[in-house]
DNA sequence: ATGGTTGCCGTGCAA
């Protein structure tokens, strides 16, 4: 199984990209996040014929999750957290019992204080409540795998500079810490970095660049994890870095792992 | 230290 985690920022306006990515990647499972779009508008039309199945959690002019499959599921669903309807969270289950979760955490604000800005409080919250719900749902023997945009970029080989970004949100130590005690409640591996522990890599480059190839100034902020009873069914990864030069690109390109299940 | 771009909508806000 092939599957890839992409915010689109905005299904509606890039759905066309998601046949580039199929004759590039063919991707059998696509998670979509800031898909920013309600259910009653997701492009069901356009996507029917190369994704049979298809699970919209949305909501107008933001955030918005999406999974789309060549693969029948077999049951849908999705969380809400914090106490808010904002459409952060879709899962499935396919035949066989393999779980899918997709997540877009809160991107934070600007400022990482959570007295002095709501939305990195939120951010923090929102991983506190969803390690805490890993925690209670772990299993020894779970076959779950977790993707999404989760807006942290946790390693120095994450970032273009640990040092310049080390006060930046998504890379300070209070989200690092908190997405470590995320990954540990449920003892994920990080399927990326269990092929490339060292290398430093990327799947997100601000629009605020001029030249985001030449300046290069990126961050790993898309992830894919995995329950311990599947690490040994990982059989690769890629990170479609030329997706960024598409037309009309988003800031994030597509991460993809191949899985046997 | 500042400002740089994009998408949602039709204005600022979120990223």
């Amino acid at each position: 199984m092939r599957i890839a985690t992409w915010n689109i920022n905005s299904v509606r306006l890039r759905a066309p990209l998601l046949d580039e990515l199929d004759a590039l990647a063919s991707p059998d499972v696509v998670c979509l996040q800031e898909t920013k779009v309600v259910d009653e508008l997701f492009p069901h039309k356009v996507l029917e014929a190369r994704y049979p199945y298809r699970h919209a959690r949305g909501m107008k002019g933001y955030n918005g999750v999406a999974i789309l499959s060549k693969i029948p599921f077999t049951k849908t669903g999705g969380r809400d957290w914090c106490g808010r309807q904002d459409a952060r969270h879709a899962t499935v289950t396919f035949k066989g019992g393999v779980e899918l979760h997709n997540f877009y955490v809160p991107a934070g604000g600007d400022v990482p204080d959570p007295a002095a800005n709501d939305k990195f409080a939120h951010k923090l919250d929102f991983l506190a409540e969803l390690t805490d719900w890993l925690a209670a749902e772990a299993k020894p023997r779970a076959r779950r795998i977790l993707v999404g945009d989760l807006n942290i970029a946790p390693l120095e080989a994450d970032v273009w500079s640990h040092k310049q970004l080390v006060n930046a949100v998504s890379h300070t130590p209070v989200e690092v810490e908190a997405l470590g005690r995320m990954q540990a409640a449920h003892d994920w591996v990080d399927a990326v970095r269990h092929f490339a522990p060292d290398e430093q890599l990327f799947s997100w480059w601000s629009y605020r660049s001029k030249d985001w190839r030449a300046s290069n100034r990126g961050r790993r902020l898309d992830h894919v994890w995995v329950t311990p009873a599947l690490k040994g069914k990982l059989k690769g990864f890629e990170i479609l870095t030329d997706a960024r030069d598409w037309p009309k690109a988003s800031d994030h390109v597509p991460v993809l792992i191949e899985i046997h299940v």
